[in-house]
DNA sequence: TGTACTAGCCTGTATATACAACTTGGCGAG
DNA sequence: CTCGCCAAGTTGTATATACAGGCTAGTACA
């Protein structure tokens, strides 16, 4: 059996990931230095120096030369993590965003939603309704359910001003997800608070994420097929030479 | 102006990139080894080592300790960039995958094409329309478009046997890919190849690859949104504890 | 002929050391 | 009081060295 010790850099990352993921170490705060790491580690600066540089490269913290390293803000972690604050996608456009909070309310687990969210029937969990606008028309609906235990303060955030993926990914880094898009026709409820004429599909988003180790949270979110597209850019990691392949707007698919 | 020079492991980095990337060093070849790196580069062995670790983690090569470095398969690379190889995600479900292929020929490229692939008008291109099979039952319209000059063999290719999308990730690494999704009514060739009812909606996929740092192919990917969805599964890097949330069916959203 | 072993190369890890560049805070000169 | 400079701490990089462990080919031996 191959029972290999694990490496000591890999124990320094682990220590800090712990810390970070446990609450120890919140977002901005001051991760122990390399040379406080030797003395309290017993490594060398240069493990210490590999276990950091890693947890950069992983997104976990931030260095800078002269300061020091700090816990990374858990939104700039990783771009599929939180592709889908509508808000920010839809300011980035350098459109303006507003919303309508339709439900806020706490509730009881049932059905679909319990057992995505691998809650005993009847668990509390938070259940929002929000309808997004972009410049006044509606681009999304989100129907989100939240672990009531995992976020306390959940019932007394006003998702007017900070979307529910926001104030999700300011509480507690998230570690997993899990997402399915699909194509459907929505029902008559989706379909008024969209404005979508009969016939016209949505794009749904189900999307569940973890956090310590548990699902978190369970999301469907019904956008207007003909307003709304998603869009990714992948790029493989060390690539130098910046392509930049400008976005060309592609037209309609008309064939 | 800071021209602060290129540190020596990431000169070493590009430069083996480089020769994978121009064709110079081929999947499963050998890379130089550290010690090799040491006398030619004239670089201390722990610099060598961490460019070649680096390309590990960033997944250009393969370290096999006591054997040596190898450049990794292309298709090994980046699960997002190969996500959407037909064939292996209709069999990786342990079903039956088939094609027909309806179009296999060489055109002028024009307008829209012309345009996404950055070709002047009537610049040569591949175009393929391949209809794919899940257990019989059509799943996929490929229509995609390849720069002629990219991959030569591409008409002697037998794309029964081999997807395209298997196809250039074999000749060449992708650097980048974009990618967009959408819900859209189906034209009505598309409705018929698909055997879609009147009124189900497509989910359709966007998605342009690069290579060599310039587009070299655009395909677009319609679905039969009853029938067919995309999911994907996001772990942050460096989380050694294997959450492995079982993947739970999600029913039908009925509301 | 066949088997076992060993020498040599390779990666993986760990340490000690060194220098450069950046940032901040404090101290001293004006 | 203010400005400028310097010292200390921090990250970023580079080197030399060392040992452990995996793999292979070739040699020695039976």
């Amino acid at each position: 059996m191959s029972a290999r010790p694990i490496p000591r850099y890999q124990q320094l990352k682990d220590m800090i990931v712990e810390r970070i993921s446990c609450g120890e170490l919140r977002p901005h705060d001051r991760v122990p230095s390399e040379n406080e790491l030797v003395q309290s580690m017993n490594v060398s600066r240069m493990t210490a120096n590999r276990a950091l540089r890693e947890l950069t490269d992983e997104g976990y913290v931030h260095r800078v030369a002269g300061r020091g390293t700090f816990v990374a803000d858990f939104r700039s972690r990783s771009h599929v993590l939180e592709v889908h604050n509508i808000a920010d996608e839809i300011t980035g456009r350098g459109h303006a965003h507003s919303c309508e909070v339709l439900k806020h309310s706490r509730q009881h687990a049932r059905g679909e939603v319990a057992k995505a969210l691998h809650l005993e029937q009847g668990v509390d969990v938070i259940h929002v309704l929000i309808v997004h606008f972009e410049n006044a028309v509606p681009i999304q609906v989100e129907d989100r359910h939240i672990v009531a235990d995992f976020a306390p303060g959940c019932l007394d955030q006003d998702f007017r001003t900070i979307t529910p993926s926001a104030y999700l990914t300011s509480i507690s880094p998230l570690q997993e997800a899990e997402q399915v898009v699909r194509a459907q026709d929505p029902n008559a409820a989706v379909r008024a608070y969209l404005q979508m004429a009969v016939g016209e599909p949505c794009l749904v988003v189900v999307r569940r994420t973890w956090s310590h180790g548990r699902p978190v949270t369970f999301a469907r979110l019904h956008h207007p097929g003909p307003r709304y597209e998603l869009t990714g850019h992948y790029t493989l990691p060390g690539t130098r030479k910046t392509t930049s392949p400008d976005v060309v707007q592609l037209e309609n698919l008309q064939r």
